[in-house]
DNA sequence: CGGCTTTGACCGGCGC
DNA sequence: GCGCCGGTCAAAGCCG
C-alpha cells in the first residue's frame, strides 16, 4: 500500500471522527431547515457515513432545495403549507432520532461500566496471584494487541482491550482513538527475555489495526543487573521502523537467533552525543508488527510533534504508578528509565494543566512521541525487508509510541492495589483520555495538515 | 560532498 | 578455554 494511501485512510479517519460533531450540529440546524436535511439524516441512521466533504456537499445541495422550495412557495401557496406540515413530520422524527441515540448512548455506558469492572477484577485477582515484579504496556491507537497469555506460565494478564470496546460501540462517535492498559507481571523484566519469548507471544488482536495502522503496545522494563532501562515498543507498521519524531541513524544490522527478521540498531542522531538508541525488529510471527525497542536518555528536547503522546503516556504512567509515599519511587531517579527526557518537564501545551495528573515529578520526564513528519531518512529498504511493500516509498503514517515507566523496585502490596485501581482509574478517567486525545489529535492534526498541503488543498 | 546505509569484523558476556 | 550470540565499530558504497 503506498503512503498517499495511508494518507488517505488517515484522512478518512478523521472524517469519520468528526462525523458525530457534524451530526449535532445538523441536528441544530435541523430546527430550521427543509425536508432534504431529514433526507441526510435518514442516511446516516442508516450506517452511512459522510464525510466532511460530503457535508458540505449535503449542504450545497440543501441551499439548492431551499431555493427550489422557496421558488415553489412563491408559486404555490398550498404547497407551502404541505412543505410547513412535512418540517414539523420531521422535526418529531429527529426527535424521536434523538431519544433514540440517548438511550442506545446509556446502554453503551452501561456497557462500558461493566466492562471496566471486570477489567479491575480480573487485574485484581490476577495480581494477587502474581505479586512480582510489574510491567505496564500502554496501547494507543485504533486497535489493541492481544496478549495469549502463554500456556503454562500465566504470567501476563489477559485483558480485553477498551479499544475491542470501542471499536464497536464507539467508532461512528469517537476519535477512533482507544486506550488500552495491561498490568503485566513476569519473573523477569529484562528485554532480553522479553524479545526471546516475551514478544513473541504478543499477537495481533484483529486486521483493524491494519486497516487503522496506527497502534503501539509498549512495555518498559528495567535490568535489574545493569539498571539499564528498555521501553518495548510494538506497532503495527508497514514501514522499516516506526516513526517516533526522533532522527535515527541505523549503525548496524543483525540477524538474532530465532527471528530471521534482522535486527537494526539506530542512534539518535537530534544532538550530538545523544545515547539514546534503539533497535528495530520485525515480529517473527507477524511481520506486520514491528518491535521497537528504545534505550538510554535523550540529552536534548525533544522535537515537538514527539511531546505530545509522551504527555499522554507520562499520564498513563503517572497512573499506573505508587505515589509519593512509595520510597521507592526515589529509584526513579537514580535509574533513568527508559527513553526518558529530562526535557519534558512541561510536558506538552497541548494538554491540558496536568498539575492534577504528574503526582509524582519523579515521571514527569518520561518521553514518547509520536509525529507525522519523518525527520529521519528511515528509508525502506526491500531487500532488507522483504516483507515491506516495494511500492511504500516512505512511511508517511507513523506508528505512535508511548512510554510508561516501571519501578524496578515496585512495592508490592500498596503497588498491587494502586496498579489494579488505576488499571480501571486510567481507562475512565477523563483526564487521562483527555491528554491522550490532545496528543492523538495533535498528532492526526499534523497529519492531517500535511497532507491537506500535499494535495494542495 | 556530507550524511546515511550496508555489511563484515570485532568485542565482550555467558554457558558449557 | 571455547564457542555462541548480541551488540558495536568502521570502511565502503550509495544517494540527494
Amino acid at each position: 500500500m503506498s503512503s498517499k494511501k495511508k494518507r488517505a485512510q488517515t484522512i478518512m479517519h478523521i472524517d469519520l471522527s468528526l462525523d458525530a460533531a457534524e451530526d449535532e450540529e445538523r441536528e441544530v440546524e435541523g430546527a430550521h431547515a427543509d425536508g432534504d436535511q431529514h433526507h441526510h439524516q435518514q442516511e446516516e441512521e442508516g450506517g452511512e457515513k459522510i464525510s466532511l466533504n460530503g457535508g458540505k456537499e449535503g449542504s450545497s445541495h440543501r441551499e439548492d432545495s431551499q431555493k427550489e422550495e422557496k421558488d415553489q412557495g412563491c408559486e404555490n401557496p398550498i404547497a407551502k403549507d404541505t412543505i410547513k406540515d412535512e418540517l414539523c413530520a420531521l422535526q418529531a422524527e429527529m426527535d424521536r432520532v434523538k431519544e433514540e441515540n440517548k438511550r442506545l448512548q446509556e446502554v453503551i455506558d452501561r456497557t462500558l461500566n461493566g466492562y471496566y469492572e471486570l477489567q479491575m477484577r480480573v487485574a485484581d485477582i490476577q495480581q494477587q496471584e502474581q505479586p512480582k515484579e510489574h510491567r505496564v504496556s500502554l496501547s494507543l491507537g485504533g486497535g489493541s494487541f492481544q496478549e495469549p497469555t502463554k500456556a503454562g506460565e500465566g504470567e501476563q494478564i489477559e485483558e480485553p482491550s477498551v479499544a475491542d470496546q470501542s471499536g464497536d460501540l464507539g467508532d461512528d462517535k469517537e476519535l477512533g482513538l482507544s486506550l488500552s492498559l495491561r498490568t503485566l507481571a513476569g519473573p523477569h523484566a529484562d528485554t532480553s527475555e522479553e524479545k526471546g519469548k516475551g514478544l513473541k507471544s504478543w499477537q495481533p488482536l484483529d486486521d483493524k489495526l491494519q486497516t487503522g495502522g496506527f497502534s503501539t503496545v509498549t512495555t518498559q522494563s528495567i535490568n535489574p543487573a545493569t539498571r539499564k532501562t528498555r521501553v518495548s515498543v510494538r506497532a503495527r507498521c508497514q514501514g522499516p521502523t516506526m516513526n517516533d519524531g526522533c532522527q535515527w541513524r541505523k549503525y548496524g544490522q543483525k540477524v538474532a537467533k530465532g527471528n530471521p527478521c534482522p535486527r537494526a540498531y539506530y542512534r539518535c542522531t537530534v544532538a550530538q552525543g545523544c545515547p539514546v538508541r534503539k533497535q528495530v525488529q520485525r515480529c517473527l510471527e507477524d511481520m506486520s508488527i514491528l518491535i521497537t525497542t528504545y534505550e538510554g536518555t535523550h540529552n536534548h528536547p525533544l522535537p515537538v510533534g514527539a511531546t505530545a503522546l509522551a504527555s499522554a503516556a507520562a499520564t498513563a504512567a503517572n497512573f499506573m504508578l505508587p505515589n509519593d509515599a512509595n520510597p521507592s519511587s526515589s529509584t526513579a531517579d537514580t535509574a533513568p528509565l527508559s527513553y526518558l527526557n529530562p526535557y519534558l518537564a512541561n510536558p506538552s501545551s497541548h494538554l491540558p494543566p496536568m498539575n492534577s495528573l504528574t503526582r509524582s515529578t519523579g515521571y514527569s520526564s518520561i518521553f514518547g512521541a509520536a509525529s507525522g513528519n519523518d525527520h529521519g531518512r528511515q528509508q525502506p529498504s526491500s531487500a532488507t525487508y522483504p516483507w515491506a511493500a516495494s511500492s511504500i516509498p516512505n512511511p508517511g503514517f507513523a506508528g505512535g509510541s508511548s512510554w510508561l515507566p516501571n519501578k524496578g523496585t515496585w512495592n508490592g502490596e500498596d503497588a498491587n492495589k494502586s496498579l489494579a485501581g488505576n488499571t480501571g482509574a486510567i481507562a475512565s478517567d477523563s483526564k487521562f483520555t483527555a491528554a491522550v486525545q490532545a496528543a492523538i489529535s495533535s498528532f492526526i492534526n499534523k497529519d492531517g495538515r500535511t497532507s491537506a498541503h500535499r494535495r494542495g488543498e
